[in-house]
DNA sequence: ATTTACTATATTGTATACAAGATTGCTGTT
DNA sequence: AACAGCAATCTTGTATACAATATAGTAAAT
C-alpha cells in the first residue's frame, strides 16, 4: 500500500516530532537532540532538518543560531493574547455556521448540552468538557471557512495545553452554552457571534488571573 | 558589525524569498527552481532546502513529492475565508485596543480620517487608501497583542494582494471608519468592535461578488 | 572548594556526492 | 502533421563529509 511510500521521510520525521511535543514528549523548551532523532527515527540528518525547518515555520519550535533547536515556550501573556484572537476567530465561525450551515447542521448543534443533568458525577464532568470541545469544533466544520479550520487545527494543541486545568465550571459555562445555541436556533447570527466573543473572553479572564509573569 | 553574521545562511535565503514572493517576482503556481537560488544567492542547497522547508511550514509555498517546490496559490474561497477571519481577528484587536489603549493613543487614532475633503483628487485617493491600511495596522499594535500583530504580518500580503483594485471607495467607507473612531472615543469596545465586524464583512462581500470559481 | 584555563568531545551550519525519479527532446512510424 | 517510444538531461531526496563553534570535562591556581 504505496500510501506511506507517497510521502517523503522529512513528512514522517515531522509528524514524530510534532507528535512528541503535542503530547508532552518533548517539553517546551527542551532542547532537540538531532542525533538521538536520526538513530530513533533511523534517517539522516537531512529529512530531520527539513522537518526541523519547517516545524520552525510554524512556531512549534525555534531555532537558536549555533545552539540548535528547541520546543517553544509561550509566556502566559501570549497564551492569554493567543486565546483573544482564537475567541474573534470562534465567534467568527459562529456567525458564519448560523448563516451557512443546514437546518440538520443546526439540529445537531442544539443535541449538544440537551442532556446535562446537575451535579455532575466526575464521568460526566470529564464528558462535559469533551462535549464542550465537540461543540467549538462542530461550530468551525459547519462555518465552512477553511482557513480559520487551519488555524484551529495548528493553534489547538497550544490552547488545550494553555487551560488544562483552568477551565469554568460547567455549573458556568452551561447557561452561556446554551444561549449561544438558543442564538444559533434562532438564526440569529449577529447574536451568536457577540454571545461567542464573550463567553470566550470570560475564560480567557480565568487564564489572566492564573498569570504571574 | 557582525549583526548580518548573526543570522544564518538560510535566514538570508528565507527572506529573499518571502521577498520575492512578496513583491511579486514569483508569482502565485510558480515553480521554485532551487539551482537558480544557488546562483542567484550564491550558496549551496543546503540553506536553499533550510529556507523552502521554513516557507513551506508557513504556507508561502507547497512542496510536490518529487516535483519541486511552488508558491501557494489561493483560490477565491479561501481568499474570501481568510479575509473572514481576518475580520474577526481585528475586531478583536479593536475590541482591546479600546480598552487598553492611552489616551493619547486614542487621540492619534481620531486624527487619521479628520482632514478628508471630497471629491478627492488622485493623489488624496491613494493617500486614503495608505491611510486606511495605517489606521488598520495602529489599531493591531494598540491592541498589546502580540499574537494578532505575528498573525496580521504572516497574513497581510496575502490579503493585500487580493484586494488590490478590489477596494470599496472612500465616500462608501469614510462614514464607517469615522463611526468606528466615534465608538473608541467613547471607549465603548463592543460598539467598537461590533462597527469593525461589520466593515470588513461588507468588504468582504465586494471579493465574493469577484469570485468566479 | 571555587573559580579559571585549557583540552577533548559533540553539535551545528554548510557543502557536496549520488541514485532514483521527473522532464525534455529527438527519432521514426503511421 | 500527430504521436508513441526511448534516450539524454535535469531535479529531487537522501546521505555523508568537514570546518567552525559550542559544551563538557579535567587540571591547575587561588
Amino acid at each position: 500500500m504505496g500510501l506511506i511510500e507517497s510521502r517523503i521521510l522529512a513528512d514522517h520525521v515531522y509528524e514524530a516530532i510534532k507528535l512528541m511535543i503535542q503530547d508532552g514528549a518533548l517539553k517546551p523548551g527542551a532542547k532537540i537532540n538531532k542525533k538521538e532523532l536520526e538513530s530513533l527515527l533511523g534517517v539522516s540528518q537531512t529529512p530531520i532538518n527539513g522537518a526541523l525547518s519547517r516545524l520552525a515555520g510554524q512556531r512549534y519550535i525555534e531555532q537558536r543560531k549555533r545552539r540548535g533547536y528547541y520546543v517553544r515556550v509561550y509566556s502566559c501573556k501570549e497564551l492569554v493574547d493567543l486565546f483573544a484572537a482564537r475567541g474573534a476567530v470562534e465567534s467568527m465561525a459562529t456567525r458564519l455556521a448560523v448563516e451557512t450551515a443546514t437546518d440538520a447542521e443546526v439540529e445537531q448543534l442544539t443535541l449538544f448540552f440537551s442532556d446535562v443533568q446537575f451535579p455532575l458525577s466526575d464521568e460526566a464532568y470529564r464528558a462535559y468538557e469533551k462535549t464542550d470541545r465537540e461543540f467549538h469544533s462542530a461550530l468551525i466544520r459547519y462555518s465552512g471557512n477553511t482557513m480559520i479550520q487551519q488555524m484551529n487545527e495548528e493553534f489547538g494543541y497550544i490552547v488545550r495545553a494553555a487551560t488544562k486545568g483552568l477551565i469554568r465550571p460547567p455549573e458556568e459555562t452551561i447557561g452561556e452554552h446554551r444561549a449561544i445555541i438558543a442564538a444559533i436556533r434562532e438564526r440569529d447570527a449577529k447574536l451568536a457571534a457577540q454571545l461567542m466573543t464573550e463567553h470566550h473572553l470570560r475564560s480567557r479572564n480565568v487564564l489572566v488571573e492564573n498569570c504571574q509573569d
